[in-house]
DNA sequence: ACACCTAGTGTCCCACAGACACAGTTCCTC
DNA sequence: GAGGAACTGTGTCTGTGGGACACTAGGTGT
């Protein structure tokens, strides 16, 4: 079953060189550059990435190991470091291509608040379908093409606004971390623990109920609340914030 | 060097279970329950815990192994396991032990805005100097008390605001949100990569200057900037949108 | 003195990342 | 057309990691 090589999962994402230190080739996700010599690939590099995608979302990342998608591709694990240097790379390019092309705003009317508001949420959108995205852009790294490409689109919803460059570029930043700690933070604070994982944490909270009493008396008046509060919450105070920057800016 | 055994990293950490399916003994983080039958234990969790932290401090999260550890404290591998159920029991008292006791806010006069503030200051200076929390609290796990104390200063920082139960807890979420960001973003968003990477993502956003206009017009005016930028600004605007909340809500 | 519990050890297994030499392909050049 | 030359996928090997398990040595109750 899922023998099939390749995997045209994505056409054409730009040109990723991966890590060009190591490699002088001409490396794109797909066919570029191609030697004319020896026997043709039998693989691709947005194939290998697309299998390892799809390891990822089914069984999460740590599922994702070198022998997994080369068994997934009926090759062998070897085979893989053709096209990839090393396991880091291969998640860049797995990061690169489960982006996704970069959103158009400028068809989103209401100004840069409304653009902002519609880009966070395709880019949650994107991330939910990929939950590995956040642990895997953890850190030291480099950022391909699209994945700039999304930052581009958002720094350029804020020309205009009378806020600086540097201020632009945090404003982006601290909206991409929300949706990041919204992907990525379940079971992080202890309410969502509560929601999905052991009662142990629950039970924690309420036995020393005189030890958390902010916690305990925050919990039961919130009660069942939906998944996304948080999202929601965040998105509206992060925004209100930047509205009453960018007010004060024009008035100037 | 470095061959002392235990290490008292600290004293009295509360009561912390780690896996309590799998260790009925009472498992605190020092003295507690000591069996009176066999040989004197030669280590004691928070030595182990201590020995961790220190190794990730000064090596990174992945310098980590149990191996590592133990030799660090003259013992083999598998003793470790007589103190903990797995390595990701480790990394929990790890954590643990490392955020600190939480922090007294009664003292921060001016309101609730000052007291976030300081919290959140006091986090970020924790975090600073474990870099590796961020990558350790990510994802489903448990809390340990003392982080679950973090959470209830800030969240009783916000009492009598007029917030709900739950826009007092998102409130806090979305500023421990921004702290784990900015301290572990580093490279996550082009300029910081700029700023500390390679050159080489620099190099193709100046080279496509007209694949991403507004970024390259964005760092340009920005110039060099002091790496906590993202870190103040992010501040403010939370907390301003948190203020704005809160005087909706009063305006009742 | 003996039994019983307990702590650290030694040995084993499996999964993983990656190095390296090799064999089979395909084209370019003489 | 015959050899390379260049290249792709394979087989094999090493080192490191987490963890299971049986064992030995140490200490305390009866």
């Amino acid at each position: 079953m899922d023998g099939r090589r390749g995997g045209r999962e994505d056409g054409d994402a730009g040109t990723w060189n991966g890590d060009p230190r190591r490699r002088g080739r001409g490396v794109a996700l797909g066919h570029r550059g191609q030697p004319t010599r020896g026997p043709r690939p039998a693989l691709t590099l947005a194939g290998i990435a697309g299998a390892a995608i799809r390891v990822a979302d089914e069984e999460g990342l740590d599922a994702v190991s070198m022998q997994r998608v080369a068994a997934a591709l009926d090759v062998t694990k070897m085979a893989l470091y053709r096209y990839v240097a090393s396991k880091a790379e291969l998640f860049a390019v797995m990061t690169e291509i489960a982006v996704g092309e970069p959103p158009v705003l400028s068809g989103v009317r209401g100004g840069w608040r409304r653009k902002l508001e519609r880009w966070a949420e395709l880019l949650r959108t994107t991330w939910r379908e990929h939950p590995w995205i956040p642990a895997v852009t953890l850190g030291d790294r480099l950022m391909g093409p699209r994945e700039t490409g999304w930052t581009e689109a958002a720094v350029a919803a804020l020309e205009g606004t009378g806020l600086t460059g540097a201020e632009r570029m945090d404003a982006v930043s601290l909206l991409g971390g929300h949706v990041r700690n919204t992907r990525s933070a379940a079971g992080t604070q202890p309410w969502t623990a509560d929601r999905r994982l052991s009662p142990l944490l629950a039970d924690l909270v309420r036995r020393d109920k005189e030890r958390f009493p902010a916690l305990v008396a925050a919990i039961d008046e919130a009660g069942r609340r939906p998944d996304d509060s948080g999202w929601t919450f965040g998105l509206a105070r992060i925004l209100d914030g930047i509205e009453q920057l960018v007010a004060s800016r024009s008035g100037d």
